[in-house]
DNA sequence: CCTTAATCCTGGAAGC
DNA sequence: TGCTTCCAGGATTAAG
């Protein structure tokens, strides 16, 4: 499912197709994924990408000309956001929402099964920060161990459902998550107001590290993740713990358990990941 | 405060 | 083989 490392790679290989070109025109097909006006112009019809933002998981598509339309993008859990060169491939395409027709018969293309996802547009890139995103916690790759623990401050939640909030730290999903906590040796129960700030400075160390590793392996194609040219990433292939419930432990060659954390399947290792305090029981 | 469950939805896998 | 059932989960909302 994309998250963080997933949409960052779209970001990027989009870049290259779709940055400077204009839209000629686009086809809905299913109106109820988009919220807010839908209009063409809304949807950049007429106007000229000038850039691609992301933050966490969501993504903008900023349009050059006056008034400045956006549209931002939120993959879900089974959206695709992909740039094809030929109507041919397009109608292969199943469960195509929304096609953008840029010219030379290629088309940007949205995709979503499952229809987790959506579009949503707005009058500016500024509008969407001061509504859409304004919620949104710091960027798992931009905080900081300070901002990190005033965000964690008050909240006696386990860490894991806390880290998985995108209002409190915008990016991990539950691959990620599961990842992180793992490199960190940390127990996904543990309460987020209790840890010590060391933890908080080595989750923060350790997300540096995952994310930007995740993001040279393309991603993690663990079910139909595919980026901006339709290709699959393989960070899945380096996964410690998300996905390998009752397998040895990369590390220590303990079973690895499962539980539910947040309503979500969590993955640990019950000897590697602990709580800060050995005291506790767990 | 916190939790779980239901909701949206499809397709792949597992079970009978 | 072929049907049914379950499960995956991002975000939101309601209920406990």
């Amino acid at each position: 499912m994309p998250e963080l490392p997933e949409v960052e790679t779209v970001c990027r290989s989009l870049s290259d197709q779709i940055v400077g070109r204009k839209i000629q025109r686009v086809t809905i097909r299913r109106r109820g994924i988009i919220h807010g006006p839908a209009q063409p112009h809304h949807l950049l019809v007429g106007n000229t990408i000038s850039e691609i933002r992301r933050h966490g998981k969501q993504m903008a598509l900023i349009g050059k000309n006056a008034p400045h339309a956006c549209v931002c993008v939120h993959l879900g859990m089974t959206g695709a956001l992909v740039c094809r060169q030929s109507k041919r491939q397009v109608a292969h395409d199943r469960h195509c929402h929304v096609i953008w027709h840029l010219g030379q018969e290629s088309n940007l293309v949205f995709r979503d099964p499952r229809r987790f996802g959506g579009i949503w547009t707005l009058a500016s890139f500024a509008k969407l920060e001061k509504s859409r995103w304004a919620s949104l916690g710091p960027d798992a790759l931009q905080i900081t161990p300070t901002k990190l623990r005033k965000q964690l401050a008050n909240t006696a939640r386990p860490i894991k459902a806390a880290l998985l909030d995108q209002n409190v730290l915008a990016g991990l999903g539950n691959i990620y998550v599961d990842e992180l906590l793992f490199n960190c040796h940390l127990h996904p129960a543990n309460p987020a107001c209790l840890l010590p700030f060391d933890q908080l400075q080595s989750l923060v160390t350790k997300m540096r590290r995952l994310l930007p590793r995740a993001i040279a392996k393309g991603g993690s194609s663990t079910r139909d993740y595919v980026d901006g040219r339709g290709r699959m990433g393989h960070f899945q292939l380096y996964h410690r713990v998300y996905g390998r419930a009752k397998q040895p432990c990369r590390r220590c060659q303990t079973t690895l358990l499962h539980t539910k954390i947040a309503g979500r399947t969590t993955v640990f290792c019950p000897k590697c990941q602990r709580y800060p305090t050995p005291t506790k029981k767990y």
